[in-house]
DNA sequence: CCATGATGGTTGTTCTTGCAACTGGTTTAC
DNA sequence: GTAAACCAGTTGCAAGAACAACCATCATGG
């Protein structure tokens, strides 16, 4: 799914009474959003073939990976887990089962709430994990750091920082006015 | 899959030959990966969110409908079709299986190549796009467009530009150098 | 003209995901 | 202390997507 938009096109084709919304006059705006969707896919899809080819690692792993290396103790909680990579709890479930029989993560019970349990990053785990580090930092850099200058670079964490921010527990809650 | 990545943590903490790859110092541009990863998939979830509940339309669907509404004679071949919307040719035959089902486009075959087939738009499918067109867009401007100012919105557009373009068809066929 | 190969789409299969329902454990209120 | 509400994680189920194998058609070369 691409969703590259009308834009242009249907500003001055024939669509007067879409032409009225006037969003459409920021024609650099949109270029801007057209550009950001066509990259994320580009870029992403190209990270997980090399993350694929090189090592074998989808980046869904990778991530699960990754939050567990940062973690204090290697260790985090499914829910937390699930939130940090935005995966839904179900799907989570699964993934460490796979990971779990792949032997790179196990799962722990926690003393304190016997409901919960951790996902804890296995000492292959975190091998994997560090051989596949650098390939992943590597194919950022090349596929995406390396097209920003420093302004650049602080341009767009601003930018996204604003954008993200409203969004970032339930979108939409309470609309201010 | 989130992907928040490693970066200072995994740099000031006891990994040190993580630290020694040198991308690590670029803070910025590691900031604003993680913030390009995070708002793409919090923007993109919401406008979902909102299309579905306010019009009852998946992205996806949605994009079909800007493709088609876009092209001349409001068709386009199966093939072209999958490609404008990143899908792949499978998941664009269910796709437009499931529309087809819904009444919002048919399907035509080619007179030229008895092969190929069209998807059209039909006047129902080109109903519920401009329904549901101003919706997507104001949602584009809330949670994206709002965001940015003309220059930033420029520079955006440059730097997307520059990430996209080496990856648009078969990514790292020649590394230039 | 016919054999060979390429191309456009569809179908079989499998994988991943989300939602809703469920189980078992914990907290709160009476 | 116990019932009710709540919470963490798992499971059944169905939707969506990719890959490979497949069929039909077109293009090429003898």
């Amino acid at each position: 799914m691409f969703l590259q938009l009308v834009y242009r096109r249907a500003y001055s084709g024939g669509v007067p009474e879409l032409a009225e919304v006037d969003q459409l006059k920021d024609d650099d705006r949109l270029t801007a959003w057209r550009l950001f969707l066509e990259s994320y896919r580009r870029v992403l899809d190209t990270l997980d073939d090399e993350l694929q080819s090189e090592r074998g690692l989808s980046l869904a792993w990778f991530d699960v990976l990754v939050q567990l290396f940062n973690a204090p103790d290697h260790r985090l909680r499914m829910n937390q887990l699930a939130s940090r990579i935005l995966l839904s709890k179900s799907g989570l479930t699964r993934l460490v089962d796979r990971m779990e029989a792949a032997g790179l993560v196990e799962r722990a019970s926690s003393p304190t709430d016997r409901r919960g349990s951790f996902a804890v990053l296995t000492p292959r785990g975190e091998g994997v994990f560090r051989d596949a580090f650098p390939v992943h930092l590597d194919g950022i850099h090349k596929h995406f750091a390396r097209h920003l200058t420093a302004a650049e670079a602080r341009t767009l964490a601003k930018v996204f920082e604003k954008i993200r921010g409203p969004l970032t527990s339930a979108a939409e809650c309470a609309p201010p006015d």
